[in-house]
DNA sequence: ATATTGTGATGACTATAGTCCGAAAATGAT
DNA sequence: ATCATTTTCGGACTATAGTCATCACAATAT
């Protein structure tokens, strides 16, 4: 499993936990909307400002955020 | 202090307290060596899975650096 | 039936991440 | 002071992050 991979998978549960649809995220964090589900689905690798971005509005921190990817990645990697 | 700046001040002192120049790390996280040299002064903005690449090299987590940067970032925010 | 809301998909585009080469400048020995 | 090592800076380049407009499609509501 790709970082981008989980990354994404993490991104939509946080979201949806959050009860945000893509759109709303995406206008609140000043992304794109397709830009957030190109993300969700892996296609794209977000810069660390990126993640500051999206995480200040879900509640967690950038910190958080990547180290529940660090964890999967680390569970993936064997 | 924008978040780019902060990570390159964190990523040369962790960088320097494992005793590495810039070309070697560039070479162990298959980059470029002016691009860790752009990255430590504030020019270039990392994705995430370039912050797994140096911080795999630099015996942090990459989930450790994010959270000094976000340290940093919310200290000097005021 | 038909709006509405949420998401996926595509293609064309702009901005910027990251590479490559080389030379100048700084740093640190001896 | 000189020499080697390291870092910075330049420009030209390639790859990809992120935008924008639009269509399709499913689910739910009216």
């Amino acid at each position: 499993m790709s970082i981008e991979i989980i990354f994404g998978q993490q991104l939509r549960k946080i979201r949806e936990e959050n009860k945000l649809s893509q759109e709303e995220l995406a206008f609140r964090a000043k992304l794109d909307r397709t830009y957030i589900s190109l993300l969700e689905r892996g296609k794209r690798r977000p810069t660390l400002n990126t993640i500051f971005a999206l995480t200040q509005q879900l509640n967690i921190s950038a910190a958080e955020m990547v180290r529940l990817v660090e964890e999967q990645v680390l569970n993936f990697h064997h």
